[in-house]
Parts: C-alpha cells; sequence; structure tokens
RNA sequence: GGCGGCAUAGCCAAGUGGUAAGGCGACGGUCUGCAAAACCGUUAUUCACCGGUUCAAAUCCGGUUGCCGCCUCCA
C-alpha cells in the first residue's frame, strides 16, 4: 500500500509517488525572523519535522529544505525602532528560532537557507520572467503580471474575476493590475538595499521561496508546504512564479497545516493570546506540546489549553511509567526464569500477542493515511494498556514468553517514539525531571518527603493504620501522592 | 460580497459507504490495612437538524442552522 498524502492543489488524498524513487525533496516555509516564534510555528515545524521523520522511515532519501526569511518589511521597521541594523535582528532571531526548535526536539532539515544569500539568483529568475513577459518593470520595481499567467488560482481555488471582485487590495498606481504583486521592491533612503538591473531595491517575499526551493531540489519537486494562511498568496505566487520561468510544474504535493488557537480563540498579538515557545517550553516538557499536537489531524485546526495540554501532559507520564516498568521488569528480575506469573494469564497473553504483533501494521497503515498520527496514537494507547496487563500478570515472576513479548512492545514503542519524537528521553531520568519541577512548584524538599515516608513506614509496621494514613493525607495536601509497593514507598507529584 | 472548512459521548479526538478507534474524566470491580498505580467492566442504538440516493450513510447528494478560516502581513 503507498502512502497517501492530501494534496492541496487537487482537494483530495492521492497516492505519494515521488518524481525519483526512493528520494524525496520537499520544502516547508519557515518563518521570518522579526520576532520569537510562537506555538503556532511550533506546530507547523512539528508537523513536517513528524513527516521528514516518517518519510525516512518508510526509506526514502529525504532532502528537507526550510529556509528563513531574513530581509522583509517586519524585519526593517524591527530593526529601526531598536535603532539596529536588519542583520542584528535576522540574526538574534534565527538564534533564538534555533534555541526554540532544538528545544522541541526538532531535527535540523538537510539546508536552511537565507533568503540574503540568494540576491542573485532572484535577480536572474526576476530577468528571466521579464524577458518571458510574465513580468514588468516600473519605476524601480518589478511586478508580477497576475493576468499573464493562465493557471493563476488554482492552489487556493480561486479565479481572478472572483479576486477582483472582492479586492480588497491595495491599490497601487505603478501596477497594471491591482492583483499584480512585487517581484522586487526599490529601497527608500535609509533601507538596505542590493544593486540589480532595476535600481537599487530588495527582493519581494515570494520570490525567495521559487529560488531556494529550486535550487537545493530542482525546478520540479515532490513535497511543499507550510501553514494554511500561506496558501494564498504566497504559494499561489510561489507557482505563478516558477512555473512562468520554467514552464515546468513546481512543487508537485502541496500540504498544509491546520492553525492553532487558543482557549477558542484566534491567537493574534492585538488579542493578547501570543503564546512563544520559550512560554511553552518552561511549563512543559519539550514532549507534552508534541504529544498534544500529534493527537489531532495535522490538517484540523487545534485548540490550545492548559487542560488539552495538562491531558497530554498525563498521556506522557504514563506512557514513561509503562516504559519504566518494563525495563525494571526485563533488565532487574534475577535471572531464572522460573516464574509462573499471577496465573489465568493466557487470554492476556495471546491479547498481547495478537496486539504486539499487529502493532507495526497498524501504526503504518494509520500513517500511510495521509499522516493520520492521532491514529497511530490510538494503536500506541492499544499496545500500552496491552502491555501494562503483561506487566501485571508477570508482576515480578515473568516468563519466556512474557519477557519476549515485553521487548518487543518496548522496541515498537521505540521505534514510533522515534518517527514521533516521543519518548527519547531515559525513563527514569523523565521521571526524576517530574518530580523536581514538582518540589519546585509545590516548594517542597525530597528530604522532607522521604522523612515522612520513613515515619510512615514505620507506622504501617506497628499497624498504626491512623498515623500513617495521617501522614499519607498530610503529603497529599501538599501535593503529593504517595504508592506502596512490594520494593517500598514510592511518591510522586500530584 | 466571493471561496473554503468544520459540527462525533461530560470534555478531547480518529473514522469518506458495511453497522461508532483511542485518550481524559466519572462510576463499579480486582489488588490493597485503606489508598495510589495498574488491570477489568460500564459510560454515543448513535454522529447539529430536515429531506433524498442505497440492500446498507457519521460517511454520498440537496437544503437548514451554528461555528471558523481565507480573500491584507501571518505557521
Amino acid at each position: 500500500m503507498p502512502l497517501r498524502i492530501y494534496n492541496t492543489l487537487t482537494g483530495k488524498k492521492e497516492d505519494f509517488l515521488p518524481l525519483r524513487e526512493k528520494q524525496v525533496g520537499m520544502y516547508a516555509c519557515g518563518v521570518t525572523v522579526y520576532d520569537l516564534c510562537h506555538i503556532g510555528h511550533a506546530r507547523s515545524a512539528i508537523v513536517f519535522d513528524v513527516i521528514y521523520r516518517y518519510l525516512r522511515y518508510r526509506g526514502y532519501d529525504v532532502t528537507f529544505v526550510r529556509n528563513f526569511t531574513d530581509i522583509d518589511d517586519k524585519i526593517i521597521k524591527r530593526a529601526n525602532e531598536e535603532g539596529v541594523d536588519y542583520r542584528a535582528i535576522a540574526e538574534k532571531y534565527i538564534e533564538e528560532f534555533n534555541i526554540d526548535m532544538g528545544g522541541l526536539g526538532l531535527e535540523k532539515p538537510s539546508f536552511e537557507p537565507k533568503a540574503t544569500d540568494h540576491i542573485s539568483g532572484m535577480i536572474d529568475l526576476i530577468s528571466t520572467l521579464i524577458e518571458k513577459g510574465s513580468a514588468y518593470p516600473k519605476d524601480g520595481d518589478v511586478f508580477f503580471s497576475v493576468g499573464r499567467f493562465k493557471d493563476y488560482g488554482k492552489l487556493s481555488g480561486r479565479n481572478l474575476e472572483e479576486m477582483q471582485a472582492g479586492a480588497r487590495v491595495e491599490i497601487d498606481e505603478k501596477k497594471e493590475d491591482p492583483l499584480d504583486f512585487a517581484l522586487w521592491k526599490s529601497s527608500k533612503p535609509g533601507e538596505p538595499f542590493w544593486k540589480s538591473p532595476w535600481g537599487e531595491g530588495r527582493p519581494g517575499w515570494h520570490i525567495e521561496c521559487s529560488v531556494m526551493s529550486q535550487k537545493y531540489l530542482g525546478e520540479t519537486f515532490d513535497i511543499h508546504g507550510g501553514g494554511k494562511d500561506l496558501i494564498f498568496p504566497h504559494h499561489e505566487n510561489e507557482i505563478a512564479q516558477s512555473e512562468a520561468a520554467t514552464g515546468k510544474p513546481f512543487a508537485r504535493y502541496w500540504i498544509h497545516n491546520g492553525f492553532v488557537n487558543i482557549n477558542k480563540e484566534k491567537m493574534s498579538k492585538s488579542l493578547g493570546n501570543f503564546l512563544t515557545i520559550k512560554e511553552i517550553l518552561k511549563q512543559w516538557h519539550p514532549e507534552v506540546p508534541r504529544l498534544f499536537f500529534l493527537s489531532h489531524h495535522y490538517r484540523s485546526p487545534v485548540d490550545y489549553s492548559e487542560e488539552s495540554l495538562l491531558e497530554a501532559k498525563t498521556g506522557l507520564d504514563r506512557f514513561y511509567s509503562t516504559l519504566k516498568a518494563i525495563k525494571d521488569e526485563i533488565e532487574i528480575i534475577p535471572s531464572p526464569l522460573t516464574g509462573e506469573g499471577k496465573g489465568g494469564g493466557i487470554h492476556v497473553l495471546e491479547e498481547a500477542q495478537k496486539t504486539i504483533h499487529s502493532f507495526q501494521t497498524r501504526f503504518e497503515e494509520a500513517m500511510d493515511d495521509d499522516f493520520n498520527t492521532a491514529q497511530a496514537l490510538g494503536y500506541l494507547y492499544d499496545l500500552q494498556r496491552n502491555l501494562n496487563s503483561l506487566l501485571d500478570i508477570s508482576k515480578g515472576h515473568p516468563t519466556e514468553a512474557i519477557l519476549t513479548l515485553l521487548k518487543q512492545g518496548l522496541d515498537h514503542i521505540r521505534k514510533i517514539g522515534g518517527v514521533f519524537g516521543l519518548f527519547t528521553g531515559e525513563p527514569s531520568e523523565y521521571l526524576v525531571r517530574q518530580k523536581k519541577e514538582g518540589l519546585k512548584k509545590f516548594n517542597l524538599s525530597e528530604e522532607e518527603i522521604l522523612q515522612s515516608i520513613e515515619r510512615r513506614s514505620q507506622a504501617r509496621k506497628d499497624k498504626d493504620w491512623k498515623k500513617a494514613d495521617e501522614i499519607r493525607n498530610d503529603l497529599f495536601s501538599k501535593g503529593i501522592i504517595l504508592e506502596d509497593t512490594p520494593s517500598g514507598t514510592l511518591w510522586k507529584i500530584k
């Protein structure tokens, strides 16, 4: 069964057949570096990170390009506000981007080109477009003539008449048609500029992606993606420029991720509900937002809320607990495998066997269906429940059969974790980290807790249940939950 | 005004023709001194509403209502 991808260009799920067998060229629009990245950038980045990882899991050799827009009106504005050179702004926010995305556990793309490193390529492309009659210079600016590109609107599903009818486009005297867009903008005094055949200026926004994608991936390549908001005009314009210049199809599969709302409201600076990645990472383990996003289909809008993130955290905690329990069972148990388990485990064993053996197929089926990570996670929860059942019947007396299944299950979780960027930490370290952060939050010391546990253990030995329960309730009110296990009393954060 | 999307349990969420995954929560049970954790069970005869097509519809078609996005910089 082939991988199927929903293609914005056709509005349908299509079999994914790359241009060259076993190789994929993929371009994702990155960010304009004039401010800190927010949770919406995080979603987009995570979506394409997982697509990148899954394609490689599927055996493709993937060239993944993600650009930086490092020259643009907003950057210039910011630089003016802060009284610094535009390059200082760009550099600063590229650095912050790298810190944030690293923090989220994103893999590095194959290439991360910057717009300003490709100005001459843009000038060449613009020249070609002028030669071919698709663009026209006017007083130091160059515009793309939308009316002369017959396929204009094919990505966003609109036609020229409609757009002109409802046009809210700024009327620019220089444009032959209000829908035409700038390929090159002349610079005003004091603005950064590059020399060009049309005078000093800077590139328009869309041209950079056409140039950089084609430079690293060829004139026609497999996948182009970004947030839904980029469909129009950005990606529409990229197609127009590129195809008008080369006469060949540009990107073959267009993938767009849905938006992030915050508490049911669109995230925007004016509403003041703008969440940066730094704020998220201060509050949550990086895999929490990841699990949260992957619990939804990448094309659906997603509502970010404290509760949803907490739910994701609960899920992540459980996975790590299961992972740790499995490791303990496999590693710490002394060798003679005399165990009989608890008995009555035949049914559990068979059930688990079925789930574990079919897991990989089900995972791949889900992912092959337009990267249905939510479905895949459903299977992962199934797997986890079965593994916990095995642990339950094993409890310190694993049989060969149980150990084998536990190991297979562990391998599966690890492998899927590699595709999803989840469960990358050592379970025990993850759990310790959760505890430490919880202690800080509740302003408690571990020593204090251990002393209480010690006193309670003594009370329990004395069968002084009243005292034991008092101590436990006291800790509970401070945010600590106790678990009595055969190997002693454990504690965790509420 | 134009274009597009969405509506599935208390909440979150998969599911595009074959009889409703999964998670959180809640309740009951096993275990436990009691709990916690884990496991088992229960929690949508039904997928916004009304029609239609079909042997069969959450899924397809038409209509209604409600929400959202895009058309301007935006992940």
